[in-house]
DNA sequence: CAGCCAAATGATACATAGTCTCATTTTCAG
DNA sequence: CTGAAAATGAGACTATGTATCATTTGGCTG
């Protein structure tokens, strides 16, 4: 269902890039969350991170989801229940479905919600300068096997 | 801004009507989150409940909100840094924006987030059930004294 | 390649937000 | 008015996130 892949190599240069040492706490943070298709949590980064290196702090975890979120290579999401999740960002403006029996997240065109957000702006007045919007549901997968 | 305005009654109303206790607590709670022209989070509302009532418990303040929340008076909605904050549901569908800058909430037809998601549906397969918007920026009140 | 310094880390104390428990109080039907 | 059920308040507890600080690490310098 993702359909989109991401890079951990890119997300590295990009650190590098940015001044931040690369180091190997990262690589396997980055790899964690560029290769999960769920959204996660700071704690469940955390307790995957500690499947290989057990003595991974949890500060350090949150230290570095703050980093990728600035650099923008993390964005976070608002679930259905919990509020603090992250799913990688993809180079296009998107915006996100995720479905409440399996978990998966889809990236779908955002292209409508600007027009929408456009129009808002238009009949309202309010200068819009960011925008949460998340759907839920059942994905194509799962309204098949229900 | 608001525009819209909720009676306090009508909630004590629909609070009997569902076989629930009327209380004083209850009227001082449903007072404050119905008078308030900002989105109120549960520890706010507490505090203000304790102006008035200062033996009121945390505990009583969540489990109203709980409460209001499942006969659809109040509505969760994602601030743009906190993410539990509450305001009335109007009856009309609506969806909120939010100034950053007086941090007060503006409701908005909601028609062109049903017809976007309508199209979603479409383009991807999956079956919405539900959304959450929120829309960020700069009141028109707070342009005009910038 | 050895040494140095700043950045990053891990451990842990602390802070904040929210839940659970239970003894006491309140509401309201009879 | 009275008693049962619901609601409440106090505080212990849990979960999630932040701050502090001594130690480790990366990578540049000579």
């Amino acid at each position: 269902m993702p359909g989109k892949k991401i890079n951990p190599e890119d997300w590295l240069t990009a650190l590098d890039k940015s001044g931040f040492r690369v180091t190997t706490v990262q690589e396997n943070l980055i790899e964690i969350f560029s290769r999960s298709e769920y959204p996660l949590s700071a704690e469940q980064a955390w307790e995957i991170a500690r499947e290989t290196r057990p003595k991974t702090g949890r500060a350090t975890v949150y230290r570095m989801i703050e980093k990728l979120e600035k650099l923008g290579l993390l964005r976070r999401i608002h679930g259905y229940q919990g509020c603090s999740h992250f799913v990688p960002t993809l180079p296009e403006l998107m915006m996100l479905f995720i479905c409440l029996d399996c978990g998966r997240a889809d990236y779908l065109d955002s292209q409508p919600l600007d027009d929408l957000i456009q129009q808002s702006e238009d009949a309202s007045g309010h200068r819009v300068t960011d925008s949460r919007l998340q759907l839920f549901g059942a994905c194509v997968d799962c309204q098949q096997n229900a």
